[in-house]
DNA sequence: TCGACCATGTAACCGGTTACATGATTCG
DNA sequence: CGAATCATGTAACCGGTTACATGGTCGA
């Protein structure tokens, strides 16, 4: 249960509405942290309750008005206290890896159907490192990073790269593999 | 959801109990997906109502009864849909990054008890891929996979061994970022 | 005018986690 | 004698997903 903690780094990096979240959630959080607007909203609404965030109304002009969440001394405190406690192992769930071990239990033309869908898997992995790379190029161009919040988000970033990589690596293994069985 | 199809594959590699399937969870299947034991009663209990699985008993002396399952036509077809339909994309949930991003905001002490605890999560990995790699030892010897589930399954192998390959350089990258903060 | 985007929510459902429970055997 | 392992469950809770809802603006 970390949704409250990645909103407050989010926030804390830039205060935003709960809209605004949302979307860095499909874009740089969602990288290892995936969230709905709908779970933000009920998040934030209960983070507001408990004081860990401020909303601060914003009128604007030919658009809805919208609430900018900061974070409050309490949601700081919150944070440093979740930050020093021990990192708990991750819940791995990767879907393709149970179908190419249950492929050995479907016939040819079942493994065939499946090298097609990991090659479109493997092209959605390549669009993102893409992604991943066109803002690395963008937002860390010179050689080195000129705060401690950069440096980090840079590594976390190269991490995403790397496992990029990685999966784009495995699927081509994963591929030859498949064609191996009915050559 | 997809636990039923990760127990159908696991079944049809070898029958056994929600006992057994369980403690398959917590080694190899448990690479790409995680269940308790529990989860997989309940799930096993839905399963056999709907005709996916059946159930064998088995009376041991010494030893408290066991239900030994198999995977019925029915489960295997269920099985076959679910393979051939798309691979639905992974939900990524890594409290590491979150926690690395949170740094920032954390003073020189939090830094360093975090580089303890990543040195510490470090050591896990390390060990994770150690066994995986003396799993390969014991289990693909030879040069080739003699059948296709033994070459699937090797695959899936090599896919973990890559993981935590890549998981154990990154942790590098990140340990080495946090220590340039405060040198 | 129609689709895309801005902006914020409610409600129902379901799967996964945590806590609790039982009872036998084997081994040090 | 106590800890670990075998073996199978129930119950409560909570977080995440899916579906539904509203209403305005901007650009093609």
């Amino acid at each position: 249960m970390a949704l409250e903690h990645a909103i407050l780094v989010s926030l804390l990096e830039r205060p935003g509405s709960g809209y605004e979240l949302a979307r860095r959630f499909e874009r740089s959080i969602g990288r290892f942290w995936t969230a709905t607007h709908q779970q933000i909203y009920r998040v934030l609404k209960r983070m507001e309750a408990d004081g860990w965030v401020t909303a601060e109304e914003i009128g604007q002009e030919g658009r809805p008005d919208k609430r900018s969440f900061s974070v409050a001394p309490a949601g700081r405190s919150a944070l440093v206290g979740w930050l020093r406690a021990p990192v708990q192992p991750e819940a791995v769930r990767h879907e393709l890896a149970v179908k190419i071990r249950g492929a050995a239990f479907d016939d040819a033309a079942g493994r065939a159907a499946l090298v097609a869908e990991v090659e479109r898997y493997r092209a959605t992995h390549e669009e993102t490192l893409a992604r991943y790379l066109a803002g690395e190029r963008r937002d860390f161009p010179g050689p080195a990073a000129p705060d401690a919040a950069a440096a980090l988000q840079h590594v976390v970033l190269r991490g995403g790269i790397a496992y990029e990589r990685m999966v784009l690596a495995w699927l081509d293994d994963v591929l030859a593999t498949l064609r191996t069985l009915d050559h």
